[in-house]
DNA sequence: ATTTTACCAGAACTTTTGTTCTATTAATTA
DNA sequence: TAATTAATAGAACAAAAGTTCTGGTAAAAT
């Protein structure tokens, strides 16, 4: 029985595998291996933890999904532009405002996902794809 | 209880039962089976998906550690309280140093991770446990 | 019609971080 | 022994973010 396979039936579940899933799990085989040797634990038992870890991380995404739906379209492309990294001045040139401008509307999305700094917003949505507001 | 042990349990080192791990099965189950749904996709596949990205984040975690431990005992204490999320000042304070100094430490410890601002150290160091240098 | 609210815009002032430089000391290397 | 390096300490200046306030407009509520 592959290791797949015990995590499936750990996880309750009787699905074959087919081709491409396996070539995917063939390295994470490897990886789970390590770790779980490093940790010296049952693979299936670091691979349930891993998920778990994994799924809190995107149901925290989940959250903020609904806070970014509440923000003003102005808001919004604040925001991406600052995950992106920009500074205040250089998203006020892109969206040719001032500086002061952009700092209001940082202030107001903040508040809005109940944050006390763009840092926060960065780490809250880092692991988001804000690349098709970087025209 | 040393960092690297503070780090392993962080990072889940523990012994568990079978009874604990099972129930955090069926979580994921009901995890899986809504994210797999939302996304459409067959649930092995989000598994797979969700297992690596969280073996990418014990990957650099691992990386951290070793360049943790190449900071001097003082950058290793600017770096703790920065994580913390003290400022300079507050920093100096319990250092009993003046703020410059404390950028200066901060400045070269950043260096020795290869990152450019102390965003990117609180971020890359998010999951450990700093609260031991907390006193 | 008037008031309220949300959105967009902006500025003055403060705080914090970043950048570049200087200095001293102990340990190591040439 | 002199030179080099790492660690610790510090300051001046610049850039960036944070804080509090103001104002105009459109739409919704009173």
């Amino acid at each position: 029985m592959s290791l797949w396979q015990q995590l499936l039936r750990l996880l309750g579940y009787h699905k074959t595998t087919d081709r491409f899933t396996f070539e995917a799990d063939a390295s994470l085989i490897h990886s789970l291996q390590g770790l779980a040797k490093q940790q010296r634990r049952p693979e299936h038992e670091v691979a349930a933890e891993l998920l778990s870890f994994a799924i809190a991380q995107r149901d925290a995404a989940e959250q903020n999904l609904q806070r970014w739906e509440q923000l003003s379209p102005r808001e919004q492309q604040v925001a991406a532009l600052i995950c992106l990294g920009y500074t205040n001045r250089q998203i006020a040139a892109r969206l040719t405002i001032s500086p002061e401008t952009v700092k209001t509307h940082a202030r107001n999305l903040l508040l809005k996902f109940g944050l006390g700094s763009r840092e926060e917003l960065r780490f809250a949505l880092a692991g988001w794809d804000f690349s098709a507001w970087d025209r």
